[in-house]
DNA sequence: ATAAGTACTGTACCAGCGGTGCACTTCTCA
DNA sequence: TGAGAAGTGCACCGCTGGTACAGTACTTAT
C-alpha cells in the first residue's frame, strides 16, 4: 500500500471529499447541503469554495475518485487470483471468491454505489458528469468481458450463454445487490449475490464436472 | 382492464405523482421541486398542499402507488403463465419470458425504479417510508421464492444453487439491469439481463437435458 | 334551490440553501 | 523570509420548502 503524503490542501480536499460521498450516498446528492459539509470539516464556506468551483466540481470529484478507486480495486483482484493459476476459468472464479470475502469482511452493509446513485439523479448534473458514469460502468464492464472471453476461448459456453450479457450481469448484481441489501438492511445479502453469479459461471463453463 | 372513473381531486393528485415520479427517478427527490410540479400541472403551491400535507407525504404516496401497480404486474405475468402449463419450472420460465418481453416493447430505457432511486436517498425521508421500501422489495422476493421452492420440490437443484438467493438475484438482476441500462443508454440491456437470469435457472435445475 | 363540502386561488411571510464577489489573514514550505 | 497556498469574514442575491389563513369557484346530494 502505498501511503500517499498529502499536502493540507490536499487533505482538506480528501476529508470534504469523504464527508461528501457518505453525506450523498445516505441522501443523495441534492438533499446534501454544502452547508453540512463545512460544518461537519470545520471550515467556512469561502473554503469550501476554494477547493471547488460549486456543487458539479464536487460531483465530478467524487464520480472520478470512486471510479478510480473500484477499478484498482477489481484489476488487483484478478492480478491476485492470476498468481495462483494459470487457467482463466480458475482464475476469474477465485477473484470472485475474493470479492465475495472483502464485502462479507466489511464492518456495516455496503455503503452503496456513487455511481449507481448519480444514475438515479442524473439530470441535476452536466454532460460531462454523466458520460463519466456512463465511462466507469464501461471499464468495469470490459474488465469481466475481457476475462470471460479468455475462459470461453477454452471452455465452450453452455447453451443459452451470451457471453457479453454474462459480463453485464457481474455489474447488475453489484448494483442490484448493493441495493437489496441496503433496502433489507441484510449484510451478508451482497456477498451472497456475488457467490451465486459465481456459480452461473461455474454452471456456464464447467461442461458436467459435478464435484 | 378497470378503468376507474376518478374524481376531478383524484385526478389532479394522479397528475402530480406522475409528474413527481417521472422528475424523481430523474434528479433525485431532493432536487424536485414542488414548484416545477405545480407549474406543470398547472395549478398554485396552495393547491398542492391541499392534496400532500409536505414533500414527505408526496413521497410516500408515490413509494405506495409504485409498489402497487408492480406487485400486481408480477401477479398478472405469473397469472397468465400459469394457465399455460401445470409444471412449475416451465411456468416460471414462461413468467420471466413474458417479463423479458414486456421490459423489450418499452418505447425507451426503462424509466427507473422508485425503491431503488428512494434506497440511495433514505435518510431524507422518515422511518415509516423506509419501512415501507423494504417491505416492496420483501413482497417481491416473496413470490418469487414461493415458486423457486415449488419448482425445487420437483426438480432437485444442482451443486452450489441456493433457492433463497436464486429468488434474490430475480430482483437484483432488475435492479441491476435497470442501473446499466440507464448509465450506458442500452435500451435492451434489461431484457437480455432478464433472460440471462432465466438461463441461470434454467441450468440450475434441468439437470442436463441438453437442446 | 340551497347548502355543504371539495378543490382549489391569492397573498404574505420565513429560514435555509447555493452561489458570487472581494478584501483580508494565516499558514506552510522552499 | 518571502511567496504562494489555504483559508476567513462579510455582504448580498434569488430560489425553495414550508406555514398560515382568508377567500372563492365548482360539484353534488337533498
Amino acid at each position: 500500500m502505498d501511503v500517499k503524503v498529502l499536502s493540507k490542501g490536499e487533505a482538506t480536499r480528501e476529508r470534504l471529499l469523504d464527508l461528501a460521498e457518505k453525506a450523498v450516498l445516505q441522501k443523495g446528492f441534492g438533499a446534501t447541503t454544502i452547508e453540512e459539509l463545512i460544518a461537519a470539516a470545520g471550515l467556512t464556506k469561502s473554503g469550501f469554495f476554494y477547493h471547488f468551483r460549486d456543487k458539479n466540481d464536487l460531483a465530478q470529484a467524487l464520480l472520478r475518485r470512486y471510479i478510480q478507486r473500484h477499478n484498482d480495486i477489481i484489476d488487483d483482484m484478478f492480478v491476485r487470483s492470476a498468481e495462483l493459476t494459470d487457467d482463466p476459468l480458475q482464475g476469474f472464479l477465485i477473484g470472485l471468491k475474493f470479492f465475495a470475502d472483502m464485502l462479507a469482511d466489511l464492518p456495516n452493509t455496503h455503503p452503496g454505489c456513487i455511481v449507481a446513485s448519480f444514475c438515479y439523479q442524473d439530470q441535476q448534473f452536466s454532460r460531462d458528469i454523466r458520460d463519466l458514469n456512463g465511462d466507469g460502468i464501461r471499464a468495469w464492464r470490459a474488465q469481466i468481458h475481457v476475462r470471460l472471453e479468455e475462459i470461453a476461448k477454452r471452455y465452450p459456453p453452455r447453451a443459452g450463454v451470451e457471453i457479453e450479457a454474462l459480463a453485464d450481469m457481474c455489474t447488475a448484481i453489484v448494483e442490484g445487490g448493493i441495493i437489496l441489501s441496503r433496502t433489507l438492511d441484510e449484510k451478508q445479502m451482497l456477498a451472497r449475490q456475488v457467490m451465486a453469479y459465481r456459480n452461473y459461471v461455474k454452471l456456464a463453463f464447467e461442461a458436467r464436472v459435478e464435484a
